[in-house]
RNA sequence: GGAGAGGUGGCAGAGUGGUAAUGCAGCAGCCUGCUAAGCUGUCAUCCUUCGGGAUGCCCGGGUUCGAAUCCCGGUCUCUCCGCCA
């Protein structure tokens, strides 16, 4: 959510920055903030006056109960009915008004990034950067699902069975290859100086809110409507919430966290060949970085994130590209967002694998995540998070990339983890 | 699931109807050469004509001229009992 200190400060900026995410209707919606900004604040004015003159006459009431000047004092109280009433209405005029604001400041974006360019969809994103070699495998590549089936790793109709599509059950070598994932990159990030946590997979209201899923996206998450709980569509909501409503003192910044969880995506509206095997699911599994900043130091912060993802694709020699998103693709509460792609060689097509992104203060004004700065002023921090990795489409490269007519190698760093070095 | 207690500033902790003590920590200034102390201010949010004003004691209602305090509903934490990995 935007501050609208900052919208009236910088109303050319947000409409700039709104049109490269080819926001409709930005003008209309910002004068109407600005106007709202406007009537919330001349009546709240008014309604300080009134409750000013009626605190005054409280208290004079109750000086004048205490000299036991009653006669005086029931005077008084009549004319406080006239201010009650004025105040009531004021009242309700300012919550009306408030609510209209905020309504407003929820529909309102993130202002991306000045490096951020305008678009409408992927095929606007930028390539930055990319790296590996794509193998060749020749004619009889199969892709992953077919390689699933044949080597009894993954079981996508059993998983049907007890759940439905979109659950696979993984199968011994499979599941031993995932664990041995999740392991890897979690040791990759805590030697990299991220605090791993655990945290729940079903969080609250007001957590679905900080970190922006809720009130828009609510249709991505399962509700357990009994208990008034969503299951985590990623390990960004627990994470970052840690810190909600917190004031963290500036020593402790940055505040760098990792950690494993599945996530949970109901992917309404999702269908096609794009979503076979693993490539869509509505249950996967994701080690999660997410760092908390001092505003000046959070691009660069978005770099070291970078650059560490980069490393772990590199020990896995998989070949990638990054994306710096357009507007139009950049999340609703990033600024800015670098996403990670494989290449898939036998489905012959990129997949995403990693989205590293930095919110600046979006999320922070969300989850009221303060520091006291270098003048002791309370101040908004920049919260940031990436994938180091999700699991399933990079357990769909590994088997692709890395597939022989012996079988599929497994990747030389994760060996250790997997305690095999083939699975046929 | 049952019973009880509780939720007050960054932290600790008073306050049972008259308008949020006090301590610690932090920040600014003053002062003092004795390893740091003392004094003053500041130290939640919003508005402001920069004089101030309003709000704020878990959340939402209510009673009252006036609510941290009384009433109703919710929520969370703790203790005990029950059940249980």
């Amino acid at each position: 959510m935007l501050q609208v200190q900052f919208i009236r400060d910088n109303k050319d900026v947000v409409l700039e920055g709104l049109a490269k995410r080819n926001f409709a209707n930005a003008e209309a919606i910002i004068n109407d903030v600005l106007k709202f900004d406007e009537t919330r604040r001349s009546t709240q004015v008014s309604l300080d006056n009134v409750l000013a003159d009626s605190n005054k006459l409280s208290k004079e009431i109750g000086m004048l109960f205490k000299s036991g000047e009653v006669q005086k004092a029931n005077l008084l109280k009549e004319k406080t009915s006239q201010l009650k009433e004025s105040g009531k209405e004021l009242t309700e005029q300012l919550n009306d008004v408030t609510t209209k604001l905020q309504d407003l400041l929820y529909q309102i974006p993130n202002v991306p990034h000045a490096s951020v360019v305008a678009g409408t969809s992927e095929e606007d994103n930028e390539e930055v950067f990319k790296e590996g070699t794509i193998p060749n495998l020749g004619e009889k590549a199969l892709p992953h699902w077919e390689l699933a089936k044949k080597y009894d790793i993954i079981d996508f109709d059993l998983g049907a069975k007890i759940s439905g599509a979109g659950f696979p059950v993984y199968k011994g070598k499979g599941a031993r290859l995932q664990r041995a994932l999740i392991n890897y990159f979690l040791d990759k990030n805590t030697s990299a100086g991220y605090n791993e946590v655990q945290v729940p997979h079903l969080v609250n209201e007001a957590s679905g809110f900080g970190t922006g899923q809720l009130p828009d996206k609510e249709g991505q998450m399962y509700h357990v409507t009994a208990d008034d709980l969503y299951l985590i569509p990623t390990a960004e909501v627990p994470i970052t919430n840690l810190y909600r409503g917190s004031l963290v003192k500036e020593a402790d910044l940055p505040i760098t966290l990792t950690g494993y969880t599945p996530c949970f995506r109901r992917e309404a509206g999702s269908y096609g060949a794009h979503v076979r095997g693993l490539n869509r699911l509505h249950q996967f599994d994701k080690v999660e970085i997410v760092r908390v900043e001092k505003p000046e130091n959070s691009y660069e912060a978005l770099n070291g994130m970078v650059e560490h993802i980069k490393g772990i694709l590199r020990e896995l020699k998989l070949p990638y590209r990054i994306l710096r998103l357009c507007g139009g693709d950049t999340g609703f509460t990033a600024a800015l967002t670098f996403d990670f792609e494989l290449y898939s060689t036998a489905q012959e097509r990129w997949l995403e694998i990693s989205s590293a992104s930095n919110f600046e203060t979006f999320q922070a004004n969300r989850l009221k995540l303060r520091y006291k700065n270098s003048e002791d002023k309370n101040q908004l921090a920049h919260t940031l998070n990436g994938s180091s990795l999700a699991l399933p489409r990079v357990l769909a490269a590994i088997l692709e990339n890395y597939q022989t007519p012996e079988g599929i190698k497994i990747p030389e760093v994760l060996v250790p983890y997997c305690g095999f070095e083939i699975i046929n």
